[in-house]
RNA sequence: GGACGGUUAGCUCAGCGGUAGAGCACUUCGUUUACACCGAAGGGGCCACAGGUUCAAAUCCUGUACCGUCCACCA
């Protein structure tokens, strides 16, 4: 028999990944067929939240990652067939705007100056790389993922499933192209959605003025250069002082502008704030374009795409917003209009990944209606009848509502239902190259009629939606992308085969469980419900447990910026991925945020330590004639199993109830502060004495909790606990072994 | 302006109705043949504050104060 080392290294044991990868036991099909897992229990499915190609797993997916791999190794432990489905994301904006940088800062070019097609080989080279680094990555962290069935958001399945369901929604009448005021990012020069908007306090000042002499109303704004695309006034119907002028046409030279301004009465207006007179600025912000709507209002665009003015006067033309801004002021102090200048703090929008102030323009865009009414034909989402006329907003409430999705921690369905009542329709087109390319095709009508019957739009422009290109050469595609969110929230489904009606759509679909952080839940969460219920008539999933975010000592998120990141693989190296795992998981109560310190994992590699010397003491202490005949226990054995049993329920309560942490900890203090301490040491005597039928016994004792020990550790610490199980089973996987609790089922 | 979370040992955090817990750090001891990435023993907390419910509260309720997060079109 093999010496141990003292010491347990990973490193330096076999390959074991790629054993669980080679006995086939990741894919549910085969461990089935190996009779591994039972054949009629439903299967537990959970797609992997797809990490972004945008350069390397940092710890927070460490920690996502840890906790569904214990989740889908317990399940298969339990026998249940198992499937976890790997991917990554393609993170159209996020991947671009980092090619961009690398591009920029390395060759000092644009991606303009490289063009579409050569620029998107860049990003698709950067792209490849980022998965082969993040798949290597996350098979060394021992996630038992399906390798077979891999996927990419932007590969050849996936983008025909996101032009069928385009098509789908488009015929339904729930994709739609209209004229808005959208979040433009000025620095990425693309259209966002609203929840990619980060809001940011800043210091700022609100001007109080007229804009001219004879103007009756003073205004107040924080953006004073606006103003000169302003139509109107609006103040609230029953402002006293007001009432007078509603209705009246003012006309004013502001700034060199040529300015038109209509009183008008609007119950959005607050009347005690400011001067209870808002200046309308239809082109320039959501609220102003939505009063304008209402009473009819013309719009005048005055800021540009780069966020520089579009005025005719040189004092203004071309300047920057802020320069701009400056200007104006000067120029009411100057003419005596300014009454007032006030130091506030405001919210100011920025994109979440350029940064950039956004800038709200009036835009042709593509939307998702979420309160459009369509009949859904064919739905097993309670509350929802096949057939029936729903809305996507309904579809999302009503999943979670009906308890058919159970959101853990609870409090965050508050959330979640919350942000339903706020939503407004999604715009989900964007000025990007790296993407979904919109299935879209138009051509001018004035040159070649409607030669297909379909109508041409306001603008004379004939348009083709279908998941194929249109025949005939003088069709042009849409030039811009899809959020990568509207690939994203296909996951659950795309990565079964949808559209085509495949078995293991039939047979895994809705998914059992998902482990998303809680800060994706209204961009990820809820479009998986949305997508679903609209595509399927179906949940995504059953069970979504938020995960929290993992922070570095001084409570900061890690990110490259501030240059706190930490490589989990260099963790691993050091400690065993095993140790990374229970520290991430170790003190991690469901959806609250973790600081995460290497002292902990540390800790933790002590402890795979010491289950090596445990497995090493026994061996050291096994004889020749203990390997035939059954010892039965004398009555202090079976205390110390029934001891131990209680240990096995307790284990199996907390994972049933998702408390990760409970269940690890739990096992830690057994195995070493019971087992170790006291069961071995009380057992040494007996053991290492002459009388080979008690110290037969003892081992047998010992034997028997290490091995169940193993098998409930191995979840959490699946590499020691092989490389342990396999010295004294060199022909069988721990990862194949049986649950040794049968969880009570209520 | 709303909602949610946090406030427990020096540090990081569990516990969430029954006499205060863990890891790390700290002190003392130990040249024991599984393990010094070890063992034994120990110090250290009016569980943010104020009320209330209860036989019993860190744990439930109500307020307050800080810290944090998310949401929101007061310009």
């Amino acid at each position: 028999m093999e010496a141990l080392d003292t010491r347990y290294n990973q490193n330096e044991e076999p390959d074991i990944y790629d054993l669980w990868e080679k006995s086939g036991i990741f894919t549910p099909e085969t461990s089935k067929k190996r009779g591994i897992t039972d054949a009629e229990a439903p299967p537990f499915v959970v797609v992997l939240p797809p990490p972004n190609v945008t350069g390397t797993l940092h710890i927070g997916h460490a920690f996502e990652d840890t906790v569904q791999d214990i989740f889908v190794r317990y399940h298969r432990m339990l026998g249940e067939p198992t499937l976890w489905i790997p991917g990554t994301d393609h993170a159209a904006i996020a991947t671009q705007a980092k090619v961009e940088k690398i591009l920029s800062k390395e060759e000092g070019k644009s991606k303009y100056d490289l063009g579409r097609d050569e620029f998107l080989k860049r990003v698709n080279a950067f792209a490849k790389e980022s998965h082969d680094t993040i798949t290597r990555q996350i098979r060394r962290l021992g996630a038992s993922l399906d390798w077979s069935r891999e996927a990419y958001t932007l590969d050849e399945k996936r983008n025909l499933a996101v032009r069928t369901a385009f098509k789908r929604m488009y015929d339904l009448g729930l994709i739609y192209r209209a004229d808005r005021i959208v979040n433009w990012d000025p620095k990425g020069q693309t259209v966002i959605s609203d929840d990619e908007v980060v809001y940011e306090e800043r210091p700022a000042k609100l001007y109080t003025f007229r804009y001219s002499k004879d103007f009756p109303i003073s205004i107040s704004t924080t953006r004073p250069e606006t103003k000169v695309g302003d139509t109107a006034v609006a103040v609230h119907p029953e402002d006293q002082r007001y009432k007078k002028f509603v209705g009246k046409i003012y006309e004013a030279n502001f700034c060199g502008a040529q300015i038109k301004v209509k009183i008008v009465a609007d119950s959005s207006v607050e009347k005690d704030f400011g001067t209870g007179a808002l200046g309308v600025t239809p082109a320039h912000s959501m609220i102003d374009w939505e009063i304008a709507s209402r009473h009819d209002l013309p719009l005048v665009q005055v800021i540009d795409e780069y966020g520089k003015m579009m005025v005719e006067d040189v004092r203004l033309k071309g300047k920057k917003t802020i320069e701009a801004r400056e200007v104006i002021v000067a120029w009411l102090k100057n003419e005596g209009l300014l009454e007032k200048e006030e130091d506030v703090t405001q919210n100011v929008s920025t994109s979440e990944r350029t940064g950039a102030v956004i800038e709200p323009l009036p835009k042709l865009q593509w939307f998702i209606g979420v309160n459009k009414e369509f009949v859904l034909e064919h739905s097993s989402i309670h509350g929802i009848p096949s057939g029936s006329k729903t809305t996507l907003k309904e579809i999302m409430r009503k999943s979670v509502s009906e308890k058919q999705i159970k959101i853990l921690p609870e409090r965050f369905e508050k959330v979640y239902f919350h942000w339903i009542d706020n939503l407004r329709d999604w715009c989900i087109s964007r000025q990007l190259w790296f993407g979904h390319r919109i299935p879209v095709w138009y051509r001018s009508t004035d040159a070649h009629g409607k030669p297909n019957g379909i109508p041409s739009d306001s603008r004379g422009v004939e348009t083709y939606v279908n998941v194929e290109p249109p025949k005939g050469s003088d069709w042009e595609q849409d030039s811009d992308t899809l959020d990568t969110w509207f690939s994203s929230g296909m996951w659950t489904f795309s990565t079964l085969g949808w559209p085509e009606k495949t078995e293991d759509l039939k047979r895994y679909h809705p998914n059992a469980f998902m482990c998303p952080g809680y800060e994706i839940i209204f961009m990820w969460v809820a479009r998986m419900i949305l997508m679903s219920g609209c595509l399927l008539g179906e949940i995504p999933f059953r069970t979504v447990l938020f995960h929290g975010i993992v922070r570095d000592s001084q409570g900061r998120k890690f990110s490259k910026s501030i240059g706190n990141g930490i490589d989990p693989l260099e963790l691993a190296n050091t400690y065993g991925a095993d140790a990374l795992r229970m520290a991430l998981v170790i003190g991690a109560a469901p959806g609250n945020d973790v600081t995460f310190s290497e002292d902990r994992v540390r800790g933790y590699r002590n402890f795979s330590t010491k289950i090596w010397n445990l497995a090493r003491f026994l061996r050291m202490n096994s004889r020749p004639e203990f390997s035939h005949g059954n010892h039965k226990f004398d009555e202090g054995d079976r205390a110390t199993l029934q001891e131990f049993e209680a240990v096995k329920k307790a284990v199996t309560n907390h994972i049933e109830n998702f408390d990760l942490h409970l269940a690890a900890e739990g096992l830690y203090h057994y195995v070493w502060h019971t087992f170790a301490d006291k069961v071995v040491e009380e057992a040494k005597p007996r053991l290492q004495g002459d009388d080979s039928e008690k110290a037969h016994r003892a081992y047998h004792l010992l034997d028997h909790i290490l091995v169940d020990c193993l098998k409930m550790l191995h979840p959490f610490m699946p590499f020691v606990t092989e490389a342990v199980y396999r010295k004294s089973h060199p022909n069988d996987l721990l990862t194949e072994e049986r649950w040794p609790y049968i969880p009570h089922v209520e």
